[in-house]
DNA sequence: GTCTATACTTGGATAGAC
DNA sequence: GTCTATCCAAGTATAGAC
């Protein structure tokens, strides 16, 4: 067996029929996974987000990763077999991450306004914090990388779905949800949301984003106050 | 007065005292444009809005995009100084070119179910020839390239002011208009526009897009139902 | 103005020592 | 698992022939 860099990499990977890797990070039994080579791995994602982040796809070498990982640039190969794979594994983190963020938060919310105020405080932590700019970066640099779009796309998937729940959860039962379906809504949802993250980065735009934030506050309590106090006492 | 691109390249080449926009070789006063230069530049900006659309910022280099106009990969440098600045005016051609048809249609509208129709139709010429993937993979690519930021920031303001008047137009005269900043909504609807655009390439997503424009229009004849037939009958 | 040739740099990826 | 060294491909940019 010479290398375990096949199991590793199978493990890792758990690359199929296709060119492009399937799952992110650790994955798999992880009985063989050294703590070493995790902690290894975990700085290589967290420099790849954080580059993707800085850098944008187009500045996310292998080199720029390694050095802000403070690592060697054939770890990159060796842990994640090319760059691409180690952009998607942070893609992947930084996923799930967030959407696990998203349900906790949401978890907790009831009324459109409420769902309003918590998507502000979260939409103001992902752009200090860059974590959509990361997704921008990857959707609008898989152009440029053959078989990467479908493997972005597959992740974005959980962000439509959680969007959704969202909405079917807080205007699902109102005069307006029936009217909209809300798998159409929750793609627009993310759709501006990304926008807004593209815009917000080219200039010092951020608070002209959140002040779109302040008004949908206001739209949302004149909804409340159209449709009944609260959606979910009517089942 | 031939072709206003020279003057578009005056202004590209003469931005100030930064390191962005430095200029090439030739390109001094205009006087001197041959037809045959003008048509080689205009070979190569085509091709870069092309390659941008297919390949994406990161696939647009200067090999790339030259090949694609069946010419020198050499003449790049000569005519544009450097392939950024080739992007860039690209970016100018694409921009000044939709913004054109942007006002023309919207010259035509009066009401806001007028307004999602042309914006529709708008909207499905640009997603079919990629017009506003230009403008995405310049705003994406800008983190890649110091200085690029700001001069993609600079041609997206014609944007925000043209949407910015089209909804003035069609819904400023409204109730909603007044506690709406069309300012604010032009901002959203810009990162919106851009969003759909994002997610469109991502798949054959294209009609789940569509489909907001359908309730979009739903809406819009809501809206006119409730405050009045025309908004422009009372001034 | 356009082409070929070339210098120089960066990046992906692998081999092999440790 | 990690590092150094290295190969090779691709990119930017310039020089000089036509």
């Amino acid at each position: 067996m010479a290398f375990d860099l096949s199991v590793c990499f199978e493990q890792l990977l758990n690359v199929e029929g296709g060119e492009m890797a399937k799952t992110g990070t650790s994955s798999r039994l992880v009985d063989t996974v050294s703590p070493r080579s995790a902690g290894t791995r975990r700085l290589l994602v967290d420099a790849a987000i954080e580059t993707l982040r800085v850098d944008g796809y187009a500045g996310a070498s292998a080199r720029a990763i390694a050095e802000r990982a403070g690592s060697n640039q054939a770890l990159v190969f060796y842990h994640f077999g090319s760059v691409v794979n180690l952009l998607l594994a942070a893609l992947d983190a930084v996923s799930s991450d967030r959407l696990e963020q998203y349900d906790a938060a949401v978890d907790k919310v009831g009324s459109p306004a409420e769902l309003v105020d918590v998507a502000t405080a979260i939409f103001r932590q992902d752009l200090d914090a860059g974590y959509v700019t990361v997704l921008v970066e990857m959707i609008a640099g898989a152009s440029s990388t053959p078989g990467l779009g479908a493997e972005v796309a597959a992740r974005i998937g959980p962000w439509f779905a959680f969007a959704e729940r969202a909405i079917e959860k807080s205007v699902g039962g109102s005069p307006l949800g029936s009217v909209l379906p809300a798998g159409d809504v929750a793609y627009g949802v993310v759709a501006l949301y990304l926008g807004l993250e593209m815009l917000s980065h080219l200039e010092g735009e951020r608070d002209r984003s959140l002040a779109l934030f302040t008004h949908a506050k206001q739209l949302a309590g004149l909804f409340e106050a159209i449709s009944g106090p609260t959606p979910k006492e009517t089942p």
